[in-house]
DNA sequence: AACAGAAATGAGAAGCTTACGCATTGGCGT
DNA sequence: ACGCCAATGCGTAAGCTTCTCATTTCTGTT
């Protein structure tokens, strides 16, 4: 239930951040855009300020929920916290985004970080390129 | 000499270009955001404009002259392209910046991409941690 | 060296995303 | 049910980057 959900991440229950958890759990295919939350809070008549999502947004980050990646284009996307760590693949031109883990990569990272002297603490790993999709813009017919 | 550079680029030769293609070039070791490279130039009494350094960078940039990256801070930082690609690691206490290159990741990416049918177009690959330097902020004493 | 046309520049304003201030509302423990 | 403090909504502001447009500067050509 998502009441737990948020009481367990130390958040106060609310009409707001039930709403916006409900809306990225619908979505959790999806990388959604504070906007694009907003949006779609305002499809379903809920009163939520802008201002409320990014709050909501940053405190789920803040308490592991949600994550919040900066793709290239200016908005940030957030996705629940699934627990499993991924990396990201865009489409530059249908704006796709697929995901991957790999633990080659991830070692490797580790090892560069050890050899540098640094603790690492996280990482950004994003690869764009043009997808195969028939129906992506791109596509040379 | 700077002036072959630019024009090789298919740019004008111009004063705003060539002073901060030789700012750039003296920081080479540095990953400068727009703003710094514009209080340089104000040290130099240059008379040019934020408006253009913002243009002159985004032109290099896509003239393959300099890169643009997406450290965490909103600010993005310039470097100019010195043909063999690399990647980032940041202190997220002190905000040093080192520079790696790994053949194992770079392979992995490219396997990564076959097997989603993506045509990579490039890559973005940033470690946050924390440093080792004893001046670094965050060093428990 | 002067000229003309096109491209580039400077200054300020605008755009866009995100954060903030504050009066009001609403959970939640009592 | 009550009251306190956190959370919200709205408007505003901040930070970074881009745009607009009148003016200047290149560049190739007389
Ligand atoms: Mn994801
Ligand atoms: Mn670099
Ligand atoms: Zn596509
Ligand atoms: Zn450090």
């Amino acid at each position: 239930m998502d009441q737990q959900t948020i009481r367990k991440a130390g958040l106060k229950v609310t009409l707001p951040r039930m709403k916006i958890l409900e809306i990225l759990e619908e979505n959790s295919q999806r990388h959604m855009t504070a906007e694009e939350v907003y949006k779609e809070l305002l499809l379903r008549d809920e009163e939520i300020g802008l201002a409320t999502v990014y709050r909501v947004l940053t405190q789920f980050e803040a308490a592991g929920l949600a994550e919040r990646h900066h793709f290239e284009g200016g908005q940030a996307v957030f996705e629940l916290n699934r627990g499993e760590h991924h990396d990201h693949i865009v489409c530059i031109t249908c704006g796709k985004v697929e995901e991957f883990m790999d633990e080659t990569i991830e070692k490797c990272q580790a090892k560069i970080a050890r050899r540098h002297g640094f603790r690492i603490a996280d990482h950004s790993l994003i690869l764009y390129g043009e997808c195969d999709n028939p129906e992506c813009p791109n596509r040379p017919k």
